[in-house]
DNA sequence: TATACAATAGCGAAATAGGGTGATATTAAA
DNA sequence: TTTAATATCACCCTATTTCGCTATTGTATA
């Protein structure tokens, strides 16, 4: 008994689709058990169907496959769903990944490369045109270090601990008491500190210390 | 005159390091400018040999890949580096995109796969081995989506407004003036907002909010 | 039709915060 | 050695915040 990867596809471009379908049948290893022109009875196609990958389109006429892949990753979380679309759009990158697209590919891939790229989310993997790969690095270099403090502030290190403690939710008195030192002074710290933070108010002062990561 | 891709290698295996030599120097359209074991000599080496690509591997003696990834990035911003590695460590992954690098593969790919990843990145693309990819997709995952506000709080939409303008740095008189009702409406918000969420103070509400991301 | 909740508003008292000014001791830099 | 920055504390005064309690109106909901 060989082991078949089973996929559907859902795609509105009717020769396309065809092409994947003829494709599919006839290339070993692989099997077509469904193709559609869009995802208006996908759940019931995959409850009767079972699959191991679904190809998407992204650009579909009704649901979008971003959409789709949403809602297939919460009913059929075993299924990996391979995107495929004509566009670099950073928001449908970033949007197919956060909605759970196992892997992202340009519609210019060969036929061998979409029976690899299947082969590859089958196995665990995720076949990410290079291009669109680079993309999704930009993204996550963007997203995941917004700039360090731009300011400086030039904080001394007692105006920090104050600070950090009135982020705390601490009153004057309560940071007095954990620094051991008079209400009075933490006052003077803090009158500093909004002085070089240019705010009038501890939830100013808050809100700017959380936001540019001095706490 | 053909367009060559110049390629620098910093490789501790000496045989690994030979080989790759030995492919680059034999492959048309590529050529091998240097080929290191360690990285002590490297912002030398690349100020004198002026090169498109580095293939970095990340585990060396003395400075590792990806340190040496964010050094060349800071003085040679043109060069792509292409990391490779034997593990798929999430730290080594997470770290490599961080410090810049171009594409990631695992050293088990093919010596054609070597050269077709090096083409990729000198394209501006990043090639990055299927496996990896996956770990990248779902790092991204994790790390944009951190969950949804666990608790509620159940906010009203008049409350949900007055937090924000907390938030902002704006006094009682300022959001009443804002939202058109008198101050002490506005103190009676903020009374039930502190109830909710079990705060007793502006700046402990504004540093829950952010953290919880209620705003 | 009661009941609950949201939004509104007011009153009073106590606590806290914020602005200003000035002083002292210590330390680091010019 | 003078100067500048830091950390400390005090006093005065006012504005703001916080807590409690009460109360009206409109809108859903049981």
């Amino acid at each position: 008994m060989i082991s078949l990867i089973r996929v559907m596809i859902f795609e509105d471009n009717k020769h396309l689709r065809e092409t994947f379908r003829f494709l599919l049948s006839n290339s070993n290893g692989f099997a077509c058990v469904g193709a559609y022109p869009d995802c208006s009875d996908m759940m019931e196609n995959l409850a009767e169907n079972p699959c191991d990958v679904v190809l998407m389109d992204i650009e579909m006429p009704g649901m979008n496959g971003i959409e789709a892949t949403r809602l297939i990753r919460q009913s059929f979380p075993h299924i990996n769903i391979l995107v495929q679309t004509v566009f670099f759009e950073d928001d449908y990158i970033f949007n197919a990944i956060c909605a759970g697209a196992s892997g992202y590919i340009l519609k210019s891939t060969t036929p061998d490369g979409y029976l690899e790229a299947i082969k590859d989310v089958q196995a665990g993997g995720s076949p990410i045109t290079p291009g669109i790969a680079r993309r999704v690095l930009e993204l996550f270099k963007d997203k995941l270090q917004p700039a360090p403090p731009a300011k400086e502030y030039n904080l001394t290190t007692q105006e920090k601990k104050v600070l950090q403690l009135l982020v705390a939710g601490k009153s004057y008195k309560m940071i007095a008491a954990e620094l051991f030192v008079a209400p009075d002074t933490i006052k003077s710290h803090i009158s500093n500190i909004y002085a070089k933070l240019h705010v009038h108010s501890g939830t100013e002062a808050v809100s700017l210390a959380i936001r540019d990561r001095l706490v």
